[in-house]
DNA sequence: GTGGACATGTAATTGGTTACATGATTAG
DNA sequence: CTAATCATGTAACCAATTACATGTCCAC
């Protein structure tokens, strides 16, 4: 059982799933691929976590729903109180930020701007979802104690996070720019 | 030439270390484990992007000082300029975040009581170290091309990061514990 | 006609963690 | 007397990515 067959059950506590929603829902976390995905999924079935069904579709291939059992559901509640794991953010941008000083300073602008547009999207998508689930809940995301109420507040860290790395990026640039200037 | 690879370039040319060191240090990006580095260490220096020297102690053990070559240097620089791998964060405690509406309120109120000891040593650490830098540096911080800016707006980030971090869990304590009373 | 969405799977390879191994010194 | 710091290394194992594999429909 490592930590990604807890974001599974975590996911598949909420709703039933096939294992390529789980792959585009798990972005919430990390993005896991399917080849990862898939024989995790196994694996659970056989640990009796998970049952599955095949849903034939025409025009599309044939998908297998899975749902999570009651053992399912207690494993993963009792692995919640355990101690979690330290975080791990492996970020190559920031070894590149980490050494900018090596660069011409087009290269170090170009750099950030890139990665404010990659959070810029982050940012406008998130804002999307956030809106959804509050129009769709409203008070009750006050209630710990209801499905939703987790995957509101992960959101909300997440929109925070993006915005913040883009305030950060917007701080560097005007540093560097500002640098420039002086020494032309 | 992995991103570890060029994690430890960043930091060797700043200054000649020993792996030892460089494990340390490497906090900044994300805690790689000695048995990684050391033959990574070993494979870079056969690549002639390193060169070392023994140096014999007494009441320790002796150690290796790595140092950059021109060759490792060119290398790195380059690399900087090239896109960026989208970053990964495993984050086991975001899937129990997630998850919290399953367990009970004391369970949930612990589990964020615990990441926010965490996060505040880490802040604690961090305010002391940009202090240092601050204090040492002074205005030449906003020279771009000094070779501590990397080092300097790589540590505001994250410090900016644990900050937050800690607020959003005082945020999500106060809604449960809210919660909690109105129950009773 | 080309690329993307849908949908699942396996195999090969690389990356990363845990465990094994050694050994002196110092602080509690 | 026990744990931590300094210091380097290898071996075994597990986790994760990349590549291989298949097939239809729809939009551009």
């Amino acid at each position: 059982m490592n930590s990604l067959a807890y974001a599974l059950l975590s996911m598949l506590v909420r709703k039933s799933c096939t294992g390529y929603e789980l792959s585009q829902f798990l972005e919430t976390f990390w993005q896991a691929k399917h080849s990862q995905i898939y024989p995790l999924l196994k694996k659970l079935e056989h640990a009796d976590m998970l049952t599955f069904v095949y849903e034939h579709q025409t025009a599309k291939p044939d998908k297998k729903i899975y749902t999570i059992t009651p053992k399912g559901k207690e494993v993963l509640s009792e692995w919640i109180g355990t101690k979690p794991s330290p975080p791990v953010s492996r970020d190559e941008f920031l070894i590149k930020a980490y050494a900018i000083w090596l660069t011409e300073s087009e290269t170090a602008i170009e750099l950030f701007n890139e990665r404010i547009d990659f959070y810029q999207k982050k940012i406008d998508f998130r804002i999307g979802i956030i809106a959804e689930i509050e129009l769709q809940y409203g008070k009750q995301l006050l209630d710990p104690k209801a499905s939703h109420f987790g995957r509101y507040i992960l959101f909300k860290r997440k929109l925070k996070l993006e915005q913040d790395e883009v305030e950060w990026c917007q701080w560097v640039l005007s540093i560097i720019e500002n640098f420039t200037d002086q020494s032309i």
